[in-house]
DNA sequence: TTGTTTAATGCCATATATGGCAACATTGAA
DNA sequence: TTCAATGTTGCCATATATGGCATTAAACAA
């Protein structure tokens, strides 16, 4: 399979968080407030949507949000 | 075990990296010239040190260049 | 209908990741 | 010794992630 693009790596994650934060049933403001220290509810429909490129940090508290280990969270071998 | 701020979570990837690259026999120039794209060798060594908060596109093209996945290379459950 | 919840999006300001280059120190080979 | 290779650091400019807020729209309940 190609190299996957920039975009298409972060719609993938996006697509991943996603579908992990609904199968907790977390809203986005749920998943906002889980998430260790300031993390603004706006950022996470950007991220979910793959419109911006996460910050390793952010994913590991988005991981912890989920109770799911960072690399889990990357795991994308299914896409 | 303690959360793992931000700083703290750079320098164990960083760390991982750089192990990754020496198991290679790589320098950081070489591996800089194997990252697919633009990425500057002064980007290799900050990252390896913990200075700076990689984005989710650069880990992953770490990764290809160390023929890895994303996951694998974020594995730091042994740390 | 009205009101609420949920999510997306546009805008702006700020913080910071990165590119790029120079300077420097260290190491080891010639 | 001199030279090259390697890695770190400081600096600056640019790109972009994020915070924060307002607006919009859809879905649904009252």
């Amino acid at each position: 399979m190609p190299r996957l693009e920039k975009s298409d790596l972060q719609k993938i994650v996006g697509a991943r968080i996603q579908k992990l934060r609904e199968e907790r049933g977390f809203t986005q403001v749920d998943l906002a407030g889980k998430i260790e220290g300031v993390f603004d509810t706006t950022n996470v429909s950007r991220l979910e949507s793959g419109r911006t490129n996460p910050t390793l940090y952010n994913l590991h508290r988005i991981a912890e949000a989920l109770e799911i280990s960072l690399s889990e969270l990357l795991d994308i071998s299914e896409e």
